[in-house]
DNA sequence: CAGCATCCATGACGATACTG
DNA sequence: CAGTATCGTCATGGATGCTG
């Protein structure tokens, strides 16, 4: 890892994000952004919010919480988390069906960091705004 | 803010981002979404992280830098960082001329949020590895 | 209820060519 | 050098209809 000019390592624990990132390419080969990928898609959050709050929810249930999402996306979006082990899914074989989603342990350890992140925006975002602003009056 | 079932707030700090994130709508009206948003498309975070490990950058430095991307997508994610007040852009008018980006403070308080979630995915991918092989398992 | 299958619109992004 | 302008492609996601 290495930088254009002299200054290898100023900035201290910055040095570990950009290893991970090692060396800036795209997402194959780093894991880290593979993984902020997964997430950051247009529900995903939404999705992971929803059930950090309720312990488990219902697929309808869950639909009604996200407002504005399709049924299509939601399935999605459910079956990815599933997928990377955020979340379970259990279906009582019964009818009509049910099927209860729940985050696992890892997905509990992931809200914690969106909070942190969240919590993040919700402090900056007035600056962010008031450069918007600025940005418009050239 | 309000829950379907009666349990309100068992999670205590979680309810925090919930309220961040107001009821879970999409983008517009919930300004933490809006900025993550910005921040997690293709290249954002690879520019930023590049600008975090070097205080100052030249378009083409940056350029070599981010393998991969287009001169068009590093103009247009150059611009957005901008707007939202994350970079400075200084143009030297000189032929041939010389711009030089650089984080802005806000714009380094946002490089320690990713350093933290990327110490997250770090730390977890192993996991999600492990979960999308289950997966594929069936 | 909890999906899946299909079609379609939009926007993100890449490639290429041109310029002050 | 640091862009802008234009075009083509592809993935994301919305709408709709069908089903065990």
């Amino acid at each position: 890892m290495k930088v254009t000019n002299g200054e290898t390592a100023q900035l201290g624990t910055i040095e570990k994000v950009v290893n991970h990132f090692s060396d800036n390419r795209p997402t194959k080969d780093c894991p880290v952004t593979d993984v902020l990928c997964r997430i950051s898609d247009k529900w995903t959050m939404h999705a992971i919010i929803s059930l950090g709050k309720a312990e488990k929810l219902r697929f309808t249930e869950l639909k009604k919480k996200i407002e504005g999402i399709s049924q299509r996306m939601l399935t999605v979006t459910l079956r990815t988390l599933e997928e990377d082990g955020f979340v379970t899914r259990t279906i009582y074989p019964q009818i009509p069906p049910r099927v209860e989603y729940a985050l696992t342990p890892l997905g509990r350890s992931l809200v914690a960091q969106i909070m942190s992140l969240s919590n993040w925006a919700s402090e900056n975002m007035e600056e962010v705004f008031k450069a918007r602003e600025r940005f418009k009056l050239n």
